[in-house]
DNA sequence: CTGAAAGCGCTTACAG
DNA sequence: CTGAAAGCGCTTACAG
């Protein structure tokens, strides 16, 4: 491999030089400049990124931690973080928690002995560990999702998007309305959209019934299962709409209802949050809420950016999320 | 932080014994392994990797080149590939083309800098600048969905899938079939499922009117555009079923047949190719052809790790396939 | 405007 | 079984 004393040799300067034209920074006359360019194009020379970070201690690389890589929103959020650290010259180093808590933390010090210049947490939970070590690595730190406190955090607005997708399905004429929701160690899916759900019903002056709420577990069948449930639960008496946290867990629950000869929205209605691609063309199509992830791993992204430049931001913003009324109510 | 030299301090040893330790190899007598151990818990010492990175050329880094990477076939061949990585202590990083040709070019050589141990790319084309760069990097390279000459290759087997589906539908009894493809830069997508689709109509004795094909751009709203223009230049003249590349174009086109009062697949009949989760929940659900992504990933994973063990294996390595009979034929 | 030298945090022959 | 020393490829005060 070429490094920087084959150049300096070949140009006829010294290492110093070489390094001020390629960071450009420092004096360096013009004719040097142009010898060490010639000889860099000439030998497509590159820098060890190892080498200028031991010594900078800056890598250019972004830790991203996911939940679970192969998945719609997670690929959405790192399209956008992507977008906007590629400009700027970042990459991104990922991990994927597979959504065990555990390995959250065990990332991120990961990451940190990897010297990545910041990081960014798509959180599923919150506990003390995960702030300590968050602390301990005392980098540049980005939470996605889920708000930790102490810590820059980009959260959507799981409360309020629950409150009105709820509002509107009672402004529909529902009265008997289900719930497949998220287990509660998750408070963003979990806690805050059952909570906009259930205030929302009782300040309709509504009631839920105990066998109308099932949790899953984001996937598709786990929603088919929840639907099942509730149906077999209730014989004669079945709830004429459902509210279900995610689209995916939606389309699971519409399947079930399909198969079972009951139409939605007609018998049972149906609403995800979302707006995956595919709520889009089931049939009926899905209402659902739009969460703009990409706009929210852009947001991240230069979230984190300023951090880098020490722009001390440590706030938490509330993402916009938009409803979509389809077919499915 | 604490570098090997606090450690070693600590622990009463050179650094040299703490390398040893840590690394597991040489002799260490048990009671300094034992005093290491402790001071190395205690401080939460985690060995830099950019320090050991210069010095071993070893990274613990493969490379992944991605052409888009909120795409879901890219997401499972990454979790594919993140799954068998992962447990061997390697991280992934990522890379995004965004289909642009030049950029494959550039992250191998920035990839390259970065010291990684390994590459994987999911080519999406073909040609001798981009071959170059490989030879250039000299690193365990995989290419994915594409055969790359001289380099390990795992492609899909797109000319059989499409002579599979093609001939399926013809067995159905069509003999009118329109062809919504994409552009031939792309061999595996572009030529040889057109190829199978082509030479299987053929042999059957049947033509297809070059009205009935159309190229889209993967997207599903390219896949709609292609319908609405083979339908269009057809009036009275329709073909009665459409074989689409990809299922997101064929998504596209079934919107398009829907709003057109058109049934599918007693009008026309679609099929796509890629099993999407999408694929399944439409109505009717979609016939296509699961190319196991996944498992493609994890194979190219699997053998770059051989490749970093030296067992040299440059070979190309035909994908399995399954065709997924379901109601859109 | 330029370069010699120190040093980033590791690993690895080499010598004992 | 252990350690001193060299060296990986850079950047950055410092001195000129």
């Amino acid at each position: 491999m070429t490094t920087i004393n084959d150049i300096a040799k070949m140009a006829n300067v010294s290492r110093t030089t070489v390094s001020r034209v390629l960071n450009n920074n420092g004096y360096v006359s013009e004719s040097a400049r142009e010898r060490v360019m010639k000889v860099v194009e000439a030998t497509g020379y590159i820098p060890s990124v190892s080498a200028k970070s031991l010594r900078t201690k800056r890598s250019g690389v972004i830790g991203v931690i996911l939940p679970k890589i192969s998945t719609e929103t997670a690929s959405r959020v790192v399209g956008g973080i992507n977008e906007v650290v590629a400009k700027e010259g970042f990459q991104i180093l990922l991990t994927d928690t597979e959504l065990n808590h555990e390995k959250e933390i065990e990332y991120i010090r990961l990451l940190h002995s990897r010297h990545v210049d910041g990081i960014i947490l798509l959180a599923t939970n919150v506990n003390d560990r995960l702030l300590n070590t968050i602390e301990d690595a005392n980098l540049p730190f980005i939470s996605l999702g889920q708000e930790l406190p102490g810590v820059t955090s980009i959260v959507y607005d799981d409360y309020h998007a629950s409150r009105d997708m709820t509002h509107m399905i009672i402004k529909k004429g529902h009265k008997k309305i289900a719930y497949i929701g998220v287990g509660e160690d998750d408070p963003a899916v979990g806690v805050l959209r059952k909570q906009g759900f259930i205030e929302t019903i009782q300040e309709a002056g509504l009631e839920v019934e105990e066998s109308w709420i099932r949790y899953g577990d984001f996937s598709i069948e786990s929603g088919y299962e929840s639907m099942k449930q509730i149906v077999e639960a209730s014989p004669g008496n079945l709830p004429t709409a459902v509210f279900v946290v995610t689209d995916r867990m939606a389309v699971g629950a519409m399947e079930y209802l399909k198969e079972q000869g009951l139409r939605i929205p007609q018998d049972i209605a149906i609403t995800g949050i979302g707006a995956s691609v595919m709520s889009k063309y089931v049939s009926p199509s899905l209402t659902t809420i739009d969460y703009f992830n990409k706009e929210a791993g852009t947001m991240a992204a230069e979230l984190l950016l300023e951090q880098l430049q020490d722009k001390n931001t440590k706030k938490k913003f509330l993402q916009n999320y938009r409803l979509i009324e389809r077919d499915s109510v």
